[in-house]
DNA sequence: ATATACCCGACTAATTTAGTCGTAAATAGT
DNA sequence: ACTATTTACGACTAAATTAGTCGGGTATAT
């Protein structure tokens, strides 16, 4: 229950890995997948989808590889799951309208409570926080 | 991502259901499944986990049906979660010893703060919470 | 007796997650 | 130019989890 999916885990470890290497170096998938015995192909579509929303950037091509663009301090929880694994609520009735239960749901108002405080933690939650 | 189950989301609105009734009554599983559009065996089976746990209290035979016999301020989050879907952590090495990974995973100890946050505010909400 | 209601495990179906594969595109080195 | 390396990406299969069903049981009020 409330686990996060591996490609989260898988990411949050590359992204640590990132945030680490010397400045100006960059970080094959292969590598990465290696040193933390972590399935490459995996490990290179969670990378895709964090480059392609900007925090990290690719370079193709022999010696190529990863960088993070984006200051730790500005990557928070909440952004980083909801990129890899969309919305992020306890409940589909957070984002979602149309809600098939008969006569009314009598959970409704506190479940988006519940929303709210988890949402509020990820927020403040830091990609810096992750690393140390 | 971080749905909880419906399982979990059916049994709270039972639970608040029965919370809502008057004192003495009862409600049975074919009432609150009716009423709420819920499939009837899955509630069914939900609220004999919280019946086995001593939440509620189950009456058989006719005029038969549940209860709650626990102070609405006693039960947490945490605790309901747990009854019905086991251990809560966003990942299994909260709990589990044997991790896979191989030369060592590098955010172990983010993740397990990360946890610690969600539990402590499952802890803190009460049933009581949920049904204002 | 009978009808009602909980109890419980086994089963199937649906959905989601995990992981793989094939192909393309960019680029550094030769 | 050619080759090896690396990212990009969609389609696919496999595994795991969740949702829901079914069949048979036990207790009990009438």
């Amino acid at each position: 229950m409330f686990k996060i999916t591996r490609k989260a885990e898988y990411a949050l470890i590359a992204l640590r890995h990132l945030n680490n290497i010397k400045d100006g170096e960059l970080a094959t998938v292969k590598e990465i997948s290696t040193q933390y015995g972590i399935p490459q192909e995996l490990l290179a579509k969670a990378l895709q989808q964090l480059a392609r929303a900007k925090l990290i950037e690719a370079t193709k091509g022999p010696s190529g590889g990863y960088k993070l663009v984006t200051d730790p301090n500005e990557i928070n929880m909440t952004k980083f799951f909801e990129i890899l694994e969309g919305p992020m609520g306890i409940m589909d009735c957070y984002f979602d309208s149309g809600c098939n239960q008969l006569s009314g749901c009598n959970i409704r108002t506190p479940i988006n409570r519940i929303n709210d405080s988890i949402r509020t933690i990820f927020d403040k939650m830091t990609l810096a926080d992750i690393t140390y």
